[in-house]
Formats: C-alpha cells, sequence, structure tokens
DNA sequence: AATTTAAATTGATAAATGTCAATCTAAATT
DNA sequence: AATTTAGATTGACATTTATCAATTTAAATT
C-alpha cells in the first residue's frame, strides 16, 4: 500500500460519473479527503460486516462483489471494472458492509470519507441524484443476476457468463480468464465440478476453445442460443 | 376507481416515513398533486414495461411484487403491506418500471406525480435521504432474497416462506392464506406441484395444520430449523 | 530440478428435482 | 341445484443435478 498521493482530482479521468456535476471547490474538498489505495490479487477491499467509513471510486484493475452466504458458499454478483463508484446497501441504513469486494486484478481505488460525501450530497443535489442513478442500476443488475440465476439452467448460465466476461469485463474474444474456476462456479452458483465438465462440453462440441485459462469463443451464436433457452 | 379524495395529507397516519420531513408547503404540494386509486384483487398496479409517471405510497391492502421471467415465469420478490413507498429502479434512469405490483387484497394506494416528488427531492435532502434509505432497504431485501432462493432447498424455502408470511405478512398464526399456491410457487420459485407436496409433507409430520387456505404452524421451531438447514 | 501444494478434471453414484398426466376439490356461472 | 371452469393434489417417471472419491494437471516452494 501507498499513502502518498499520485493523482490530482482535477485532473483524474478516471472519475466515475458520480463525481460529473462537481464544482472546483467541491473537486478540491474530495481531493484533500480520499486516500488512494493498491490491492493485490486476493486482498479484501471491503467485507462484509465491518464497518462503512468510505466510498469508493474504483480505478483500475478487476475486483469481484461477493455476497458471502452460510458455509463458505460464496455469490459472486458482479465483477467491478473502472470507472465503478461503490457505495454498498448499507449507506444510509446501519453503515456497514452487506457485500464483500476481492481483488481479482492488480487493483487501485480511492477511499473517500464517507461524511464528507454525504455532507456534499445535501449541497449538490445533482451529485445526489446521480448516486441514486447509481444505486438503481445496482438493483436493476441484481434483478437481471436474480432472474437469470432462476429460470436458466446450467448450461444457459455458463454459456450467459462466458459471453458477459469476453464481452463486458475482457472486452476481447480470444480472453484470458483472470479468474478462477471456483469464481466461475461462484458466479454461476454451480459446483465447480459442473462448471468444469460444461466448458469441456462445449470444448468437445467446438463451441469454445480453451488452453492455459485463454477462452476462445468460436461460435458466439451457438453459445447466444443456449444462454437464451438453456 | 374512484377519481375524489377521501384522505388529507396534512392528517394523513398511512404515509410512509419517507415523507416524514415535509414542512407544511411540501405537505400542501404532495396533496395538490396525488391521486387515489382503489385496486381489486388481481388488478395491476404498475406494469413491468410501462412508462414510469408516479411514485407510490401504499396504505392498504396486501400487493405482491413480481419479476416477470421468460416463457411467463413469475417470481415475487416480496408482498407490500402499508406503510410503503416504493418508487422502483427504474427512477431516474429512464423512468420505466421494471417490475409489476398486483393487489392480492383490495388495495388502496396514493400516486404522487414523479416531477413533483423529483423536484422535492431537490430543495428537501431530507426527503432525498430518507428516498435513499428505502432504496437500500430494498436492495438488501433483493439481497436476502438471492441469498435464500441460492442456499436453500426445496423445503427450507417453504419453510421460510411459511415463516414469513404468519410473521410478517399476516401477523398471526392460525392465518388466512390470501395468497394462491401459484404465488407460494412463484415466492419459493418452485413448481406449484412440489410446493404442494411440500405442505403436505409438512402437515403429515405434524408441524403446520391446514383447512381451507388457514394454515396453522404447529411446530414454529421445526419450521426454522428446517428453513435454516434446508 | 525435485518436491510439495493447490487447483482442475473426470468418473460413479445417489439424491433431488421438474414434468407430464390424471384425479380430486372448490369455486363460479348458468 | 346442475354444470362448468379453474385450481389444487397426487402419482409416476425421466432427467437433472450435487456430492464423493480418484486422478490428473498446474503452480508454488524448497
Amino acid at each position: 500500500m501507498e499513502f502518498h498521493k499520485t493523482l490530482d482530482c482535477s485532473t483524474c479521468s478516471m472519475a466515475s460519473p458520480v463525481f460529473c456535476f462537481l464544482n472546483h471547490q467541491e473537486v478540491a474538498k474530495i481531493d484533500d479527503n480520499r486516500i488512494e489505495v493498491s490491492f493485490n490479487p486476493g486482498d479484501t477491499i471491503m467485507k462484509s460486516g465491518t464497518p462503512k467509513t468510505h466510498v469508493m471510486s474504483f480505478y483500475q484493475g478487476l475486483a469481484k462483489v461477493t455476497l458471502e452466504g452460510k458455509d463458505g458458499k460464496n455469490f459472486i454478483l458482479d465483477f467491478i471494472r473502472p470507472q465503478t463508484f461503490f457505495s454498498g446497501p448499507g449507506f444510509f441504513f446501519d453503515n456497514k458492509h452487506y457485500l464483500t469486494i476481492t481483488a481479482v486484478e492488480p487493483c487501485k481505488v480511492c477511499l473517500i470519507d464517507m461524511d464528507i460525501f454525504f455532507q456534499m450530497m445535501k449541497d449538490n443535489f445533482e451529485m445526489a441524484f446521480a448516486f441514486m442513478e447509481n444505486s438503481n442500476k445496482f438493483i436493476m443488475n441484481l434483478i437481471h443476476k436474480m432472474e437469470s440465476l432462476l429460470i436458466k439452467h446450467h448450461h444457459g448460465r455458463v454459456a450467459e457468463s462466458l459471453l458477459y466476461l469476453s464481452g463486458v469485463i475482457y472486452q476481447s474474444n480470444p480472453f484470458n480468464m483472470s479468474i478462477s474456476r471456483k469464481d466461475l462456479s461462484d458466479l454461476t452458483a454451480l459446483p465447480k465440478e459442473s462448471v468444469s465438465r460444461i466448458l469441456q462440453e462445449f470444448k468437445n462440441e467446438g463451441i469454445i476453445n480453451m488452453k492455459d485459462n485463454t477462452v476462445h469463443i468460436l461460435k458466439e451464436d451457438s453459445l447466444m442460443q443456449i444462454s437464451q433457452n438453456g
């Protein structure tokens, strides 16, 4: 971890849309009340159950947002890429974390004092509204995720995840999957054995190719169909 | 439906906590820009996909919040009882409904013009914050629901639902279940046949009693244990 | 490079689960 | 009250799915 700052809010191009309605004074105040933190893969960025003191601007790397269930079962609700603003549902409520965020690739974030951010929303309704929009998008993600998990069968879930990883998270087609099979298992809410099997099936059917964590989607149409109907 | 008003905001005791920070002027403004609507069981209060023009204060009856999936599969995310404020995740985003709300028992609601409510949040940050707290509670409900559905087996889900209906929704122990088996099926994300079977099992094991839609929980401890471990 | 550790794959099996069809019950309509 | 309709229950079956154990592969450590 580094405690000196390498960025300047006034020139930062990595800020989330939540911050785009601030005037110079407000930007300066954010700058004075933030800390930059780096995380290595596997590091916990936010831990469910702990007190919530900051909101987060995620500006580098890849992280996973996890719901910790019982018996050590975890569910990945989403992956985070820059630029993302994250406060979490405990904000305004009991100021605790309800989700765990873990670095998958090396990450850099700015942590902004929650009270400062809170006060700023009082004076700047545009930021407050941008914050609310951000919350609502999070809700819609959750709803979509829920729908997928409830409706789709195993093959469909894996197909959807591969398309999501390639299209949204890694944004390339032969993509190097930096997440583990366990992560894929937590993302699809499937036992890791099932994930292995299904990936193997996709490979045998010529839908994808796999080698050394590099996945190549060969028949995107087939995957989309499996994702829809499976 | 009745188009004349029977209530007065300034003396209304059925308002959600979201409205508790308003001054006289603001209360009057809400009063001028709301309509009272009654719904019969089965009526659609809000329909997914339609434009969103109002926020809702739910002050009488029982309704279900449904996520419409593919192939006519529906999932009940929650039931609504007074007093509940509901805006929905489309607010601030594309102003469409993403969830469907349907009356289960006769319902009465106030629909408040969305733009008026929006403007009022600009001037009254306390209401805006109460609104945000409401949103975050909704998120936490969703997360809890998701966890249950992902972790628990069929018996556990039915057990949890019975406890929820008795404890939260109907607030009595021998309770008259105004929701249908199909609703119970949509709530637990289980085929209705499975719901029937499991209820019957619970009955045979002396955990509950059932007659004419009246359900009596006899062994709450057993149900709680099944809900936890099942 | 050798050894150890962890992760991923594969196979076999038992259990859970969804679907179809048929029966039964209750409610609604005439 | 008789008829119709919708909803709920039950049974049987095929399929899906989770779990355990064993093997293989890859990564990390010495």
